[in-house]
DNA sequence: ATACAATTTGTAATGATTACAAATCCAGAG
DNA sequence: CTCTGGATTTGTAATCATTACAAATTGTAT
């Protein structure tokens, strides 16, 4: 959601990162690809920007973001971690069928109130896990996809 | 909370698995351990019930169990899985200094209605992350821990 | 005892992630 | 401009959980 070519380094400014090129341009990818990719995904996606780029500097660059809250990592199955540049908590839905990760919009109270059992909640993540809406109006999956240690 | 020694054979035959020496063990190890255990930490523990005991074996036995919902599979963080013995669907706070993973009861709406925004669900997984309320009454963390990733 | 299928085991392969050091970049000093 | 030190990026190797696969073992029916 960067509206002007300039939002991915103003918010690596705010955050008090050094807006280099690799930086900014893999902050606009996380940002708007809006299907929690992965990092093989966005290594190519983005080999075409960034030429030179190397698979650590992605993990380094994702892990910086996440611990400054820019993005958060998501471990939804025991496979490859994938990475959402939408920060603001939320749940996730991963449909077995077609392996899409779906965002939903779940109030969960214990967020709220910021603790549960006395346990302080830095984190939350919720997954679920099922078939999405569209693949169940298809009598075969879209995609046949092997999900990871099935 | 098997109450009998033939508790876990009884299991396996209602759920139509052939009670090995090896399941019956390793199915009463996951129950009666109510640490989400790692397979290397029931590998460790089940040696000497098992001395051949391999770690093919415990992986494959516990997928069986998985499918066949005597135990869930838990992918809190993304290093390695953790197994659940009970079976019935329920959140997990995982404390980031002692690296407790605590049972949650929490009311889930969805849960009740099985699918959300037209999604049919099949699995819920419910994660915290934070500090548990024992550690936080230290002021020092109790076992200086690396958790995975991190 | 024999034969056969299921189970268990050991070893090798896979694949994501991390460790580490060399190469590169870049802002500031002179 | 040139030099220089630290930050960043890169490439390669190591780590480690998990899976693949085939041989060994077990148990049961004939
Ligand atoms: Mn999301
Ligand atoms: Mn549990
Ligand atoms: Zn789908
Ligand atoms: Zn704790």
């Amino acid at each position: 959601m960067i509206t002007n070519p300039e939002g991915a380094r103003e918010i690596l400014l705010t955050r008090g990162i050094k807006p280099t090129y690799q930086r900014q341009t893999i902050l606009r990818a996380v940002l708007e690809k809006r299907t929690h990719p992965t990092i093989k995904a966005l290594y190519d996606h983005l080999l075409p920007a960034i030429p030179t780029l190397s698979k650590t500097t992605l993990y380094s660059t994702l892990e910086l973001f996440a611990s400054r809250g820019l993005v958060s990592r998501l471990s939804i199955d025991s496979g490859e971690a994938r990475y959402d540049g939408f920060a603001a908590p939320h749940h996730h839905f991963l449909c077995e069928a077609c392996g899409a990760i779906i965002d939903l919009d779940i109030a969960c109270p214990a967020a709220r109130r910021g603790q549960v059992d006395g346990h302080k909640i830095k984190e939350i993540h919720g997954y679920f896990k099922g078939v999405c809406k569209d693949c169940q109006s298809h009598v075969q999956y879209k995609i046949p996809r092997r999900l990871s240690h099935a």
